[in-house]
DNA sequence: TTGTACGCGTTATCAC
DNA sequence: GTGATAACGCGTACAA
């Protein structure tokens, strides 16, 4: 017998001097058939180590049980935490997954998504790359009758389900973290105001600080541009000059690192000079600074929504009456030393 | 015409009246072929964007043209950085990769590397789980000839062609570099010594001592649980002992985040007061804490000698007469910050 | 209850 | 040069 060659219902057919289809009813737990032929083949089938092949499946039922994930950077720990997530849910549920990243590209993410086409994956998730500015590319897929599912940086107009995080709600409860632990003067460092995701961030700050009666500062609202170099100018002219903060709560984790960056050349301590609040991917950041505060995204929670979403789509095989878009809550994660000593009780401030 | 319909060679040869043998011939660029057809078979397929069926290929060829990739899990960052190589390998050459886990679960391993060769993958590459004591389910793969390459967790007598590090020469760097700082009382903090990984980073620390006419000290090798809170308890004890270093080589990230934050709660500066040498997986951790100096491994490299070995293993169709093992070189990032002041002349020191 | 024949999309091997 | 046909592995409608 031949170990390269994988067995298959003919194998078994031939052994027991039955036909293929007989074999194959058994196998798939048919009720017409007699019951020692069925239990014979079961045991030789179980004997031979016999699997069925997908791919022969596949071809004919033009099912391929696999999904396609579409991110910028598998490396990139915001992705692969969510993919693990995905892995989860469509594993539970019988479907593998297949990967594939845009590195930020249009064009690359718009072949990659061909590819994943071609495969004839049952359904596709997608974050879109930095420069995707429309979904063409996906509305095309959905046209050929391609489930997609988005999340995180998603196009509102396209017909799909969407999974994305609240970040103005997020915003909101770091920056009353910062406000409720006495401080004032508390800065706000983001990236590009045209993004989505800036104005959400920002007006969950701004509405924190109104709700607690705080004024809003211009000089205290810095949009970065986010070259490294830039970024440090700009939070050390923040941190010398003339509307220095008491606290700052910063939009991505770049951004909070470059704090800590600068604040340790400065000689400045977190949080007793400054303390800090932020978005953050890595589960890392928190354990090696331990003195910030941080918005950790329910990363895993996101991928298994995604996943569920599409393989429940794939499943009834129609295209949805209405697209449903899952807004999940961030968490808040405080450590012990991110509480300064300047704390004071709460209600006292709440005059 | 219906968009829910793959269009095959068959669409094309009806529209044009000819057979599918021609339509197949004049896209695979048969010779024997009249060119006016060739080009009227390649336009229309252009206009139809046709695209092969993988699937179909694959039943006939017994080719997959994808890879299974097993590993601990995907969040990891090590593991994602490492898979991020093999794709972009993977992909030029044509391949798609197919993620599975183990969760560090031995049964899991087992189970799901069943499944990826059920799916018929190519080929398999894998880093062990932590409970995985034996290679029998890898020598079945291997048996019926599915080709396998393993990096970081390998299992040495395994048939397969191996990547891994040269951990031993990084912890050498790593304690020679502090040694060149002008550190003399150099401890090493590592995690269970039955690990092939503990031996060989502890051989490098004592190599690099000897080297340099240091004796080593029983009490600055210290053998952690890898418990959170033992290893916090060691640290300390390290610390407030009698013989407290003046600078640590720790064998795993993990350690040198507990170095930091016990370091931090007895209000010690790093370098100056300890300074602090390390392996890292996370590029994050070197910038979160400047003063680290890490012994960064080649993830990326590691990824695509991987996939480089098994698409040439898979491609040659025929099992290796001998098996490579490639040794990649760690790289030693030192940053300025973790530049101690006590730092003297290198030859200073050599006499 | 079981066997035969077909189709999924493609290529290779014939025959014309 | 081109067309018809078998084969890859499986499930199933149909025939027996």
């Amino acid at each position: 017998m031949n170990p390269l060659h994988d067995i298959t219902i003919k194998d078994i057919a031939q052994r027991l001097n039955v036909s293929v289809s007989t074999v194959s009813r058994a196998l798939r737990g048919s009720t017409d058939i007699k019951k020692e032929t069925r239990e014979l083949i079961l045991q030789v089938a179980d004997e031979l180590n016999y699997r069925p092949n997908p791919i022969a499946l596949s071809l004919k039922d033009k099912k391929t049980k696999v999904i396609g994930v579409m991110v910028q950077e598998i490396a990139n720990n915001y992705c692969s935490a969510t993919i693990a997530g995905i892995e989860d849910y469509a594993n539970k549920m019988g479907y593998q997954v297949l990967i594939s990243q845009s590195h930020e590209k249009y064009d690359v993410e718009v072949t990659n998504l061909h590819l994943l086409a071609s495969r004839r994956v049952d359904g596709i998730i997608i974050t879109l790359s930095n420069e995707t500015k429309n979904a063409a590319h996906l509305q095309d897929l959905i046209d050929k009758g391609i489930p997609v599912v988005m999340f995180d940086r998603v196009c509102e107009y396209l017909p799909s389900h969407k999974v994305i995080v609240d970040d103005c709600e997020g915003s909101y409860n770091a920056t009353e973290h910062l406000i409720q632990q006495g401080y004032k003067r508390i800065a706000h460092l983001t990236i590009s105001p045209s993004l989505a995701i800036t104005q959400r961030r920002l007006k969950g700050y701004k509405d924190a600080l109104k709700a607690y009666g705080i004024k809003t500062k211009k000089e205290w609202i810095i949009h970065c541009d986010f070259d490294p170099g830039h970024m440090e100018k700009d939070v050390r002219n923040l941190l010398l000059g003339p509307y220095k903060p008491d606290a700052i709560f910063s939009s991505v984790e770049r951004l909070s690192m470059v704090c800590l960056k600068v604040m340790k050349q400065l000689n400045l301590k977190v949080p007793d000079d400054v303390a800090i609040a932020g978005f953050s991917d890595n589960p890392v950041s928190g354990f090696l600074s331990p003195a910030l505060t941080s918005v950790a995204q329910p990363t895993f929670e996101i991928g298994q929504h995604a996943a569920a979403l599409l393989i429940s789509q794939i499943e009834t095989k129609e295209k949805p009456k209405e697209y449903t878009t899952v807004q999940l809550k961030t968490r808040l994660d405080i450590r012990e030393s991110s509480l300064a000593k300047k704390q004071m009780p709460a209600d006292a401030l709440q005059e």
